[in-house]
DNA sequence: GCCAACGTTGGC
DNA sequence: GCCAACGTTGGC
C-alpha cells in the first residue's frame, strides 16, 4: 500500500471519481519520486486530503500504469492512478493519530509529515 | 563539506 | 496567519 496526498482544492477524490483515472504528477521531492518509481500496477493507494477542513484518508485508488518520466520535466516521475472507492466516512488524521503509539507506530505520516507519496505497511 | 538563509508544506 | 519540519540554495 501507499499513501498519496492531494489538496482537495487542487485535486480531490471526487475529481478522480469523475475522471476515472489520472496522471499523478507534480511531485517534486526526491523521496516521493523514489516511492513513485517503486509502485507496481495494481498497488493500492490511500487517497489523503491535506490542507483542508476534513484532513485524512478519504478513499482508495490503484496504480494503473507504472512510473514514467514526467512529460513536463524528464527528471521527475509520474504514475497513473485509477479511482477505486470513496469511503463513506473519512479516516481523519485525528483518528490515525490515536494509533500513533500502537498499530500505526512508525507510519511515515507521523515521521515525515510533509512527504506526499509514502509507503504504508 | 558545512551551514545560514530561505522557500514550501501542512497542521493548527 | 503562525510556526515547525524539512528540503534546497549558495557562500565560504
Amino acid at each position: 500500500f501507499w499513501l498519496i496526498k492531494s489538496e482537495p482544492a487542487d485535486y480531490s477524490i471526487a475529481a478522480l471519481r469523475v475522471e476515472g483515472r489520472t496522471v499523478w504528477d507534480g511531485v517534486r521531492n526526491p523521496t516521493a519520486r523514489k516511492h513513485l518509481r517503486a509502485m507496481q500496477v495494481g498497488d493500492q493507494c490511500l487517497f489523503y486530503h491535506s490542507s483542508c477542513k476534513q484532513i485524512g484518508v478519504v478513499g482508495l485508488a490503484t496504480v494503473c500504469r507504472a512510473h514514467y518520466a514526467d512529460p513536463a520535466d524528464q527528471a521527475w516521475a509520474v504514475v497513473d492512478v485509477e479511482y477505486q472507492d470513496t469511503y463513506r466516512q473519512i479516516i481523519s488524521l485525528d483518528a490515525l493519530k490515536q494509533h500513533r503509539d500502537g498499530a500505526l507506530a512508525g507510519m511515515a505520516l507521523f515521521k515525515m509529515s510533509r512527504l506526499s507519496v509514502q509507503p504504508v505497511s
